[in-house]
DNA sequence: GCGTGTGAAGCTCTTCACAGCT
DNA sequence: AGCTGTGAAGAGCTTCACACGC
Protein backbone atom coordinates (compact mmCIF):
# COMPACT_ATOMS: atom_id res chain seq x y z
CA UNK A 1 0.00 0.00 0.00
CA UNK A 2 2.59 2.69 1.40
CA UNK A 3 4.85 2.65 -2.06
CA UNK A 4 6.69 5.29 -0.08
CA UNK A 5 7.81 4.47 3.76
CA UNK A 6 6.09 6.45 6.45
CA UNK A 7 9.56 6.89 8.49
CA UNK A 8 11.26 8.33 4.91
CA UNK A 9 8.65 11.34 5.24
CA UNK A 10 9.35 11.74 8.49
CA UNK A 11 13.50 11.79 7.65
CA UNK A 12 12.26 13.93 4.44
CA UNK A 13 11.22 16.71 7.45
CA UNK A 14 14.44 16.44 8.97
CA UNK A 15 16.68 16.70 6.01
CA UNK A 16 14.77 20.01 4.69
CA UNK A 17 15.36 21.70 8.12
CA UNK A 18 19.10 20.47 7.73
CA UNK A 19 18.97 22.41 4.67
CA UNK A 20 17.41 25.58 6.19
CA UNK A 21 20.16 25.37 8.68
CA UNK A 22 22.87 24.93 5.85
CA UNK A 23 20.99 28.07 3.50
CA UNK A 24 21.27 30.32 6.75
CA UNK A 25 24.88 29.57 7.30
CA UNK A 26 25.50 30.02 3.02
CA UNK A 27 26.63 26.78 2.68
CA UNK A 28 25.55 25.89 -0.92
CA UNK A 29 26.70 22.74 -1.25
CA UNK A 30 25.65 19.21 0.32
CA UNK A 31 26.22 15.25 -0.31
CA UNK A 32 24.22 12.83 0.76
CA UNK A 33 27.31 11.54 2.99
CA UNK A 34 26.56 14.78 4.57
CA UNK A 35 22.84 15.44 4.97
CA UNK A 36 22.95 11.37 6.04
CA UNK A 37 25.56 12.61 9.56
CA UNK A 38 23.78 15.88 10.26
CA UNK A 39 20.39 13.69 10.20
CA UNK A 40 21.82 10.80 11.80
CA UNK A 41 21.01 8.49 9.13
CA UNK A 42 23.13 6.24 6.33
CA UNK A 43 23.45 7.68 3.27
CA UNK A 44 21.93 4.80 1.04
CA UNK A 45 18.88 6.02 3.27
CA UNK A 46 19.39 9.37 2.23
CA UNK A 47 19.60 8.65 -1.48
CA UNK A 48 17.03 6.15 -1.09
CA UNK A 49 14.48 8.99 0.47
CA UNK A 50 15.17 11.18 -2.13
CA UNK A 51 14.96 8.53 -5.11
CA UNK A 52 11.44 8.00 -4.06
CA UNK A 53 10.15 11.73 -4.96
CA UNK A 54 13.10 12.45 -7.80
CA UNK A 55 16.50 13.04 -9.05
CA UNK A 56 17.82 16.11 -7.12
CA UNK A 57 21.26 15.75 -7.36
CA UNK A 58 24.14 16.00 -9.81
CA UNK A 59 26.74 12.82 -9.75
CA UNK A 60 30.07 13.22 -8.68
CA UNK A 61 28.59 16.94 -7.55
CA UNK A 62 26.38 16.19 -4.79
CA UNK A 63 23.41 18.31 -3.78
CA UNK A 64 22.51 21.86 -4.21
CA UNK A 65 21.33 23.53 -1.24
CA UNK A 66 18.37 26.19 -2.33
CA UNK A 67 17.42 23.72 -5.23
CA UNK A 68 17.30 20.42 -3.23
CA UNK A 69 15.50 22.74 -0.39
CA UNK A 70 12.70 24.21 -3.11
CA UNK A 71 11.90 20.45 -4.32
CA UNK A 72 11.75 19.32 -0.59
CA UNK A 73 9.47 21.53 0.20
CA UNK A 74 7.37 21.37 -3.01
CA UNK A 75 7.16 17.53 -2.00
CA UNK A 76 5.90 17.70 1.66
CA UNK A 77 3.30 20.68 0.57
CA UNK A 78 5.34 23.68 2.12
CA UNK A 79 4.81 26.04 -0.57
CA UNK A 80 1.19 26.59 -0.08
CA UNK A 81 -0.70 27.78 2.75
CA UNK A 82 -2.37 25.82 5.27
CA UNK A 83 -5.31 26.92 7.42
CA UNK A 84 -5.42 25.29 10.30
CA UNK A 85 -8.09 25.26 12.89
CA UNK A 86 -7.48 24.06 17.21
CA UNK A 87 -9.52 22.88 19.04
CA UNK A 88 -8.55 23.19 22.95
CA UNK A 89 -7.14 26.19 23.86
CA UNK A 90 -5.73 25.34 26.84
CA UNK A 91 -1.90 25.56 28.45
CA UNK A 92 -1.38 22.93 25.35
CA UNK A 93 -3.45 24.36 22.87
CA UNK A 94 -2.13 27.93 23.69
CA UNK A 95 1.25 26.65 23.67
CA UNK A 96 1.04 25.18 20.16
CA UNK A 97 -0.36 28.70 19.12
CA UNK A 98 2.06 30.40 20.18
CA UNK A 99 4.97 27.52 19.35
CA UNK A 100 7.37 29.67 16.83
CA UNK A 101 8.11 28.05 13.57
CA UNK A 102 4.75 27.42 11.89
CA UNK A 103 4.33 30.59 10.30
CA UNK A 104 7.83 29.71 8.65
CA UNK A 105 5.42 27.27 6.42
CA UNK A 106 2.81 29.03 5.86
CA UNK A 107 0.85 27.34 8.48
CA UNK A 108 -1.72 29.87 9.43
CA UNK A 109 -4.20 29.50 12.41
CA UNK A 110 -7.69 30.60 11.19
CA UNK A 111 -9.68 29.79 14.34
CA UNK A 112 -9.35 28.70 17.45
CA UNK A 113 -12.26 26.72 19.53
CA UNK A 114 -12.88 25.59 22.97
CA UNK A 115 -15.97 24.69 25.03
CA UNK A 116 -14.43 26.08 28.28
CA UNK A 117 -16.23 29.75 29.03
CA UNK A 118 -13.31 30.97 30.56
CA UNK A 119 -11.70 30.93 27.73
CA UNK A 120 -14.26 31.37 25.21
CA UNK A 121 -13.92 34.92 24.16
CA UNK A 122 -10.90 35.80 25.28
CA UNK A 123 -8.54 36.69 22.56
CA UNK A 124 -5.46 34.21 22.00
CA UNK A 125 -2.82 34.78 19.29
CA UNK A 126 -4.78 37.77 17.72
CA UNK A 127 -7.83 35.42 17.36
CA UNK A 128 -10.94 35.38 19.46
CA UNK A 129 -11.46 31.69 20.89
CA UNK A 130 -14.96 30.54 19.25
CA UNK A 131 -17.61 27.90 21.19
CA UNK A 132 -16.71 24.86 19.62
CA UNK A 133 -20.33 24.72 18.75
CA UNK A 134 -19.29 27.60 16.06
CA UNK A 135 -17.07 24.80 14.56
CA UNK A 136 -19.07 23.80 11.63
CA UNK A 137 -20.29 26.55 10.09
CA UNK A 138 -16.97 28.20 10.51
CA UNK A 139 -15.50 25.52 8.34
CA UNK A 140 -18.16 25.92 5.95
CA UNK A 141 -17.71 29.45 5.97
CA UNK A 142 -13.77 29.43 5.96
CA UNK A 143 -11.40 27.37 3.77
CA UNK A 144 -9.77 24.72 6.97
CA UNK A 145 -7.39 22.49 5.99
CA UNK A 146 -6.47 20.71 8.90
CA UNK A 147 -7.18 21.16 12.87
CA UNK A 148 -5.45 20.73 15.65
CA UNK A 149 -6.70 18.75 18.49
CA UNK A 150 -5.22 19.77 22.03
CA UNK A 151 -8.54 18.58 24.32
CA UNK A 152 -8.48 16.52 27.44
CA UNK A 153 -8.51 12.70 26.71
CA UNK A 154 -12.21 12.30 27.63
CA UNK A 155 -13.16 14.73 25.25
CA UNK A 156 -10.40 13.99 22.11
CA UNK A 157 -12.99 11.40 20.42
CA UNK A 158 -16.53 13.47 20.22
CA UNK A 159 -14.20 16.71 19.35
CA UNK A 160 -12.63 14.88 16.74
CA UNK A 161 -15.64 13.44 15.55
CA UNK A 162 -17.10 17.27 15.61
CA UNK A 163 -13.93 18.10 13.34
CA UNK A 164 -14.31 15.72 10.67
CA UNK A 165 -18.10 15.81 11.00
CA UNK A 166 -17.82 19.74 9.78
CA UNK A 167 -15.35 19.04 7.07
CA UNK A 168 -12.20 19.06 8.28
CA UNK A 169 -9.78 16.58 6.90
CA UNK A 170 -6.26 16.23 8.41
CA UNK A 171 -6.17 15.96 12.63
CA UNK A 172 -3.37 16.85 14.31
CA UNK A 173 -3.97 14.87 17.39
CA UNK A 174 -2.17 15.59 20.97
CA UNK A 175 -4.53 13.91 22.96
CA UNK A 176 -3.22 10.81 24.15
CA UNK A 177 -5.72 8.86 23.02
CA UNK A 178 -6.90 6.38 19.39
CA UNK A 179 -9.11 8.93 17.70
CA UNK A 180 -10.99 7.36 14.59
CA UNK A 181 -14.33 6.05 13.57
CA UNK A 182 -15.73 4.68 16.33
CA UNK A 183 -18.81 5.40 18.14
CA UNK A 184 -18.50 7.75 21.03
CA UNK A 185 -18.03 5.83 24.11
CA UNK A 186 -20.81 6.65 27.21
CA UNK A 187 -22.95 7.05 24.60
CA UNK A 188 -26.16 4.60 24.34
CA UNK A 189 -25.36 2.22 21.41
CA UNK A 190 -28.61 1.25 20.94
CA UNK A 191 -29.91 2.54 17.41
CA UNK A 192 -28.48 1.39 14.09
CA UNK A 193 -24.43 2.80 13.53
CA UNK A 194 -25.89 3.36 9.99
CA UNK A 195 -22.14 3.82 8.54
CA UNK A 196 -20.17 4.98 10.79
CA UNK A 197 -17.25 6.07 9.87
CA UNK A 198 -18.09 7.06 6.07
CA UNK A 199 -17.15 10.42 7.03
CA UNK A 200 -14.25 9.57 8.00
CA UNK A 201 -12.96 8.22 4.74
CA UNK A 202 -9.66 9.83 3.64
CA UNK A 203 -9.43 11.60 6.61
CA UNK A 204 -5.50 12.02 7.59
CA UNK A 205 -4.75 11.27 11.38
CA UNK A 206 -0.92 12.01 12.77
CA UNK A 207 -0.53 11.96 16.17
CA UNK A 208 1.65 13.88 18.67
CA UNK A 209 1.68 12.23 22.03
CA UNK A 210 4.10 13.20 24.50
CA UNK A 211 2.51 11.05 27.21
CA UNK A 212 3.44 8.15 24.99
CA UNK A 213 6.93 9.21 24.31
CA UNK A 214 7.79 9.43 28.29
CA UNK A 215 6.48 5.59 28.49
CA UNK A 216 8.56 5.09 25.40
CA UNK A 217 11.89 6.20 27.42
CA UNK A 218 10.89 4.72 30.47
CA UNK A 219 10.67 1.09 28.28
CA UNK A 220 14.03 2.05 26.55
CA UNK A 221 16.10 3.59 29.51
CA UNK A 222 15.64 0.38 31.64
CA UNK A 223 16.23 -1.71 28.31
CA UNK A 224 18.67 0.00 26.10
CA UNK A 225 20.12 -2.59 23.80
CA UNK A 226 16.32 -3.10 22.27
CA UNK A 227 16.90 0.44 20.87
CA UNK A 228 19.64 2.08 18.37
CA UNK A 229 21.79 4.62 20.29
CA UNK A 230 22.25 8.04 18.48
CA UNK A 231 25.91 7.31 18.75
CA UNK A 232 27.05 6.77 15.37
CA UNK A 233 28.63 3.09 14.13
CA UNK A 234 29.45 5.09 10.79
CA UNK A 235 27.63 6.86 8.04
CA UNK A 236 28.42 4.47 5.25
CA UNK B 1 19.02 -5.62 16.20
CA UNK B 2 16.22 -5.08 17.83
CA UNK B 3 14.54 -8.61 18.46
CA UNK B 4 11.03 -6.16 19.87
CA UNK B 5 10.12 -4.17 17.30
CA UNK B 6 9.74 -0.02 18.02
CA UNK B 7 6.50 0.19 16.71
CA UNK B 8 5.19 -2.60 19.12
CA UNK B 9 6.23 -0.74 22.00
CA UNK B 10 4.38 2.02 21.09
CA UNK B 11 0.98 0.10 20.87
CA UNK B 12 1.88 -1.84 23.92
CA UNK B 13 1.67 2.23 25.32
CA UNK B 14 -1.98 2.17 23.78
CA UNK B 15 -3.05 -1.41 24.73
CA UNK B 16 -2.38 -0.10 28.74
CA UNK B 17 -4.41 3.12 27.98
CA UNK B 18 -7.38 0.65 26.87
CA UNK B 19 -6.95 -1.49 29.74
CA UNK B 20 -7.01 1.31 32.18
CA UNK B 21 -10.29 2.90 30.21
CA UNK B 22 -12.08 -0.79 30.53
CA UNK B 23 -10.99 -0.35 34.00
CA UNK B 24 -12.64 2.86 34.99
CA UNK B 25 -15.54 1.23 33.49
CA UNK B 26 -14.96 -2.01 35.24
CA UNK B 27 -14.66 -4.46 32.56
CA UNK B 28 -13.21 -7.49 33.66
CA UNK B 29 -12.84 -9.50 30.40
CA UNK B 30 -10.84 -8.51 27.20
CA UNK B 31 -9.88 -9.99 24.29
CA UNK B 32 -7.15 -9.61 21.45
CA UNK B 33 -9.99 -8.76 19.53
CA UNK B 34 -11.76 -5.80 21.53
CA UNK B 35 -7.91 -4.56 22.03
CA UNK B 36 -7.43 -4.43 18.42
CA UNK B 37 -10.46 -2.69 17.07
CA UNK B 38 -9.78 -0.12 20.07
CA UNK B 39 -6.37 0.46 19.08
CA UNK B 40 -6.80 0.47 15.79
CA UNK B 41 -4.75 -2.36 14.44
CA UNK B 42 -4.93 -6.19 13.41
CA UNK B 43 -5.88 -8.88 16.23
CA UNK B 44 -2.89 -10.58 14.66
CA UNK B 45 -1.11 -7.87 15.74
CA UNK B 46 -1.88 -7.41 19.81
CA UNK B 47 -1.23 -11.10 20.07
CA UNK B 48 2.13 -10.72 18.55
CA UNK B 49 3.45 -7.86 20.64
CA UNK B 50 1.84 -9.04 24.40
CA UNK B 51 3.91 -12.29 22.60
CA UNK B 52 7.12 -10.84 22.72
CA UNK B 53 6.99 -10.60 26.68
CA UNK B 54 5.09 -13.36 27.98
CA UNK B 55 1.55 -15.41 28.07
CA UNK B 56 -1.02 -13.03 29.69
CA UNK B 57 -4.20 -14.51 28.57
CA UNK B 58 -6.18 -17.83 28.67
CA UNK B 59 -7.12 -19.64 25.72
CA UNK B 60 -10.73 -19.80 25.01
CA UNK B 61 -11.04 -16.92 27.68
CA UNK B 62 -9.28 -13.66 26.67
CA UNK B 63 -7.28 -11.31 29.24
CA UNK B 64 -8.18 -10.11 32.32
CA UNK B 65 -8.07 -6.74 32.36
CA UNK B 66 -6.03 -6.32 36.01
CA UNK B 67 -3.90 -8.92 35.13
CA UNK B 68 -2.74 -7.66 31.72
CA UNK B 69 -2.88 -3.74 32.96
CA UNK B 70 -0.27 -4.82 35.47
CA UNK B 71 1.73 -6.86 33.52
CA UNK B 72 2.58 -4.20 30.89
CA UNK B 73 2.98 -1.68 33.51
CA UNK B 74 5.65 -3.85 34.66
CA UNK B 75 6.63 -4.40 30.86
CA UNK B 76 7.12 -0.66 30.19
CA UNK B 77 8.74 -0.02 33.61
CA UNK B 78 5.71 2.10 35.20
CA UNK B 79 5.42 0.48 38.21
CA UNK B 80 8.42 2.43 39.31
CA UNK B 81 8.77 6.40 40.09
CA UNK B 82 10.76 7.92 37.31
CA UNK B 83 12.57 11.59 38.61
CA UNK B 84 12.47 14.39 35.63
CA UNK B 85 14.29 16.97 35.07
CA UNK B 86 12.94 19.68 32.52
CA UNK B 87 15.08 21.96 30.57
CA UNK B 88 13.52 24.81 28.92
CA UNK B 89 10.80 26.35 31.15
CA UNK B 90 8.79 28.76 28.60
CA UNK B 91 5.43 28.09 27.07
CA UNK B 92 6.06 24.71 25.82
CA UNK B 93 7.79 23.45 28.79
CA UNK B 94 5.19 24.99 31.48
CA UNK B 95 2.79 23.19 29.48
CA UNK B 96 4.40 20.06 29.39
CA UNK B 97 5.13 20.56 33.62
CA UNK B 98 1.20 21.13 34.15
CA UNK B 99 0.19 18.75 31.70
CA UNK B 100 -2.41 15.88 33.69
CA UNK B 101 -1.54 12.57 33.60
CA UNK B 102 2.68 12.32 34.06
CA UNK B 103 2.22 12.00 37.91
CA UNK B 104 -0.25 8.83 37.20
CA UNK B 105 2.63 6.70 36.27
CA UNK B 106 5.02 7.90 38.77
CA UNK B 107 6.84 10.51 36.84
CA UNK B 108 8.09 13.03 39.05
CA UNK B 109 9.00 16.40 38.36
CA UNK B 110 12.54 17.01 40.54
CA UNK B 111 13.61 19.78 38.70
CA UNK B 112 13.36 23.05 36.26
CA UNK B 113 15.85 24.54 34.32
CA UNK B 114 16.42 27.56 32.12
CA UNK B 115 18.69 30.65 31.17
CA UNK B 116 16.20 33.32 30.98
CA UNK B 117 16.49 35.72 34.14
CA UNK B 118 12.73 35.97 33.98
CA UNK B 119 12.32 32.29 34.62
CA UNK B 120 14.72 31.79 36.61
CA UNK B 121 13.37 31.93 40.77
CA UNK B 122 9.87 31.71 39.72
CA UNK B 123 7.76 28.96 40.77
CA UNK B 124 6.14 26.60 38.16
CA UNK B 125 4.38 23.99 39.95
CA UNK B 126 5.82 23.60 43.34
CA UNK B 127 9.06 24.15 42.24
CA UNK B 128 11.85 26.87 41.45
CA UNK B 129 13.26 27.31 38.38
CA UNK B 130 16.61 26.95 38.82
CA UNK B 131 19.50 28.23 36.11
CA UNK B 132 20.84 25.48 33.55
CA UNK B 133 24.52 26.20 35.56
CA UNK B 134 23.13 24.62 38.36
CA UNK B 135 21.85 21.46 36.07
CA UNK B 136 25.09 18.98 36.78
CA UNK B 137 25.13 19.78 40.54
CA UNK B 138 21.60 18.95 40.70
CA UNK B 139 21.48 16.15 39.08
CA UNK B 140 24.61 14.59 40.57
CA UNK B 141 22.93 15.45 44.17
CA UNK B 142 19.60 14.10 43.06
CA UNK B 143 18.79 10.79 41.30
CA UNK B 144 17.39 11.94 38.29
CA UNK B 145 16.07 9.61 35.35
CA UNK B 146 15.25 11.27 32.68
CA UNK B 147 15.41 14.70 30.57
CA UNK B 148 12.84 16.98 29.13
CA UNK B 149 14.17 18.73 26.72
CA UNK B 150 11.96 22.29 25.71
CA UNK B 151 14.49 24.93 24.79
CA UNK B 152 14.14 26.73 21.54
CA UNK B 153 15.55 24.58 18.66
CA UNK B 154 18.72 26.60 18.36
CA UNK B 155 19.65 25.74 22.14
CA UNK B 156 18.92 22.35 21.97
CA UNK B 157 22.17 20.96 20.86
CA UNK B 158 24.15 22.84 23.61
CA UNK B 159 21.28 21.92 26.02
CA UNK B 160 20.93 18.21 25.53
CA UNK B 161 24.59 17.77 25.52
CA UNK B 162 25.06 19.32 29.08
CA UNK B 163 22.47 17.12 30.32
CA UNK B 164 24.45 14.04 28.74
CA UNK B 165 27.31 15.34 30.62
CA UNK B 166 25.50 16.27 34.30
CA UNK B 167 24.88 12.20 33.55
CA UNK B 168 21.27 12.44 32.30
CA UNK B 169 20.58 8.91 30.46
CA UNK B 170 17.21 9.64 28.76
CA UNK B 171 15.98 12.87 27.45
CA UNK B 172 12.71 13.41 25.66
CA UNK B 173 13.44 15.51 23.18
CA UNK B 174 10.82 18.66 22.11
CA UNK B 175 13.08 20.69 19.79
CA UNK B 176 12.95 20.20 16.24
CA UNK B 177 16.08 19.06 15.76
CA UNK B 178 18.24 16.21 15.62
CA UNK B 179 20.18 15.81 18.84
CA UNK B 180 23.00 13.63 19.39
CA UNK B 181 26.71 13.20 19.89
CA UNK B 182 28.21 16.19 18.02
CA UNK B 183 30.37 18.57 17.91
CA UNK B 184 27.86 21.95 18.86
CA UNK B 185 27.65 24.18 15.79
CA UNK B 186 29.11 27.97 15.80
CA UNK B 187 31.68 26.81 17.52
CA UNK B 188 35.02 26.73 16.38
CA UNK B 189 36.35 23.28 14.85
CA UNK B 190 39.77 23.21 15.36
CA UNK B 191 40.96 21.26 18.27
CA UNK B 192 41.11 17.08 18.53
CA UNK B 193 37.35 16.73 19.11
CA UNK B 194 38.72 13.57 21.40
CA UNK B 195 36.06 11.25 21.59
CA UNK B 196 32.78 12.83 20.41
CA UNK B 197 30.03 10.90 21.91
CA UNK B 198 31.82 8.92 24.36
CA UNK B 199 29.35 10.03 26.74
CA UNK B 200 26.30 9.45 24.84
CA UNK B 201 26.68 5.82 24.94
CA UNK B 202 23.61 4.50 26.49
CA UNK B 203 21.84 7.50 26.39
CA UNK B 204 18.18 6.86 24.75
CA UNK B 205 16.67 10.19 23.02
CA UNK B 206 12.82 10.10 22.17
CA UNK B 207 11.52 12.56 20.38
CA UNK B 208 8.38 14.55 20.47
CA UNK B 209 8.17 17.01 17.57
CA UNK B 210 5.19 18.56 17.05
CA UNK B 211 6.24 20.85 14.06
CA UNK B 212 7.22 17.88 11.95
CA UNK B 213 4.16 16.51 12.60
CA UNK B 214 2.10 19.20 10.90
CA UNK B 215 4.81 18.82 7.85
CA UNK B 216 3.64 14.89 7.89
CA UNK B 217 0.28 16.10 7.77
CA UNK B 218 0.31 18.49 5.14
CA UNK B 219 2.12 16.15 3.07
CA UNK B 220 -0.57 13.13 3.34
CA UNK B 221 -3.10 15.58 2.81
CA UNK B 222 -1.85 15.89 -0.22
CA UNK B 223 -1.22 12.09 -0.98
CA UNK B 224 -3.49 10.29 1.02
CA UNK B 225 -3.47 6.97 -0.86
CA UNK B 226 0.05 6.78 0.89
CA UNK B 227 -1.74 6.45 4.15
CA UNK B 228 -3.50 3.61 5.73
CA UNK B 229 -6.45 5.96 6.90
CA UNK B 230 -8.16 5.20 9.90
CA UNK B 231 -11.17 3.60 8.40
CA UNK B 232 -10.86 -0.21 9.36
CA UNK B 233 -10.88 -2.41 6.36
CA UNK B 234 -11.45 -5.65 9.52
CA UNK B 235 -10.05 -6.40 12.40
CA UNK B 236 -9.58 -9.51 11.40
C1' DG C 1 -16.24 -24.12 20.48
C1' DC C 2 -13.55 -20.29 21.40
C1' DG C 3 -9.55 -17.32 21.77
C1' DT C 4 -4.60 -17.41 22.79
C1' DG C 5 0.13 -18.32 21.47
C1' DT C 6 3.48 -19.14 17.71
C1' DG C 7 6.24 -20.96 13.80
C1' DA C 8 6.19 -19.87 8.96
C1' DA C 9 4.97 -17.14 4.97
C1' DG C 10 4.59 -12.70 3.00
C1' DC C 11 5.64 -8.15 2.63
C1' DT C 12 7.78 -3.75 3.49
C1' DC C 13 11.78 -1.24 4.52
C1' DT C 14 16.68 -0.86 4.76
C1' DT C 15 21.23 -1.94 3.24
C1' DC C 16 24.18 -2.89 -0.25
C1' DA C 17 26.94 -2.85 -4.56
C1' DC C 18 27.67 -0.92 -8.61
C1' DA C 19 26.37 1.29 -12.95
C1' DG C 20 26.23 5.84 -14.82
C1' DC C 21 26.88 10.69 -15.16
C1' DT C 22 29.95 14.94 -14.39
C1' DA D 1 37.91 10.34 -9.62
C1' DG D 2 33.75 11.39 -7.15
C1' DC D 3 28.95 11.06 -5.80
C1' DT D 4 24.32 10.11 -7.29
C1' DG D 5 20.65 6.95 -8.54
C1' DT D 6 18.87 2.21 -8.43
C1' DG D 7 18.02 -2.83 -8.95
C1' DA D 8 18.95 -6.68 -5.93
C1' DA D 9 19.95 -8.78 -1.49
C1' DG D 10 19.05 -8.80 3.22
C1' DA D 11 16.75 -7.74 7.51
C1' DG D 12 12.84 -6.70 10.05
C1' DC D 13 8.04 -6.36 10.75
C1' DT D 14 3.39 -7.92 9.94
C1' DT D 15 0.07 -11.25 8.55
C1' DC D 16 -1.43 -15.68 8.56
C1' DA D 17 -2.93 -20.45 9.79
C1' DC D 18 -3.28 -23.59 12.99
C1' DA D 19 -1.98 -26.14 17.23
C1' DC D 20 -3.03 -25.86 22.00
C1' DG D 21 -5.51 -25.24 26.22
C1' DC D 22 -9.78 -23.79 28.55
Amino acid sequence: MAEVPTAAISRLVTYLRILEELETRDIVRTSSTDLAERAGVSAFQVRKDLAYFGRFGTRGMGYTVPILKRELMRVLGLNQTWNVVIVGVGRLGQAIANYPGASDYQFQYVGLFDVSPELVGRQVRDLTVRHIAELRDFVRENKVDMGFLAVPPERAQDAAQAMVTAGVRGILNFAPVVIGPRPSEGRVDGNAQQEIGDDWRGVIVENVDFLAGMKRLAFYTLNPHLKDSPVPEDTE
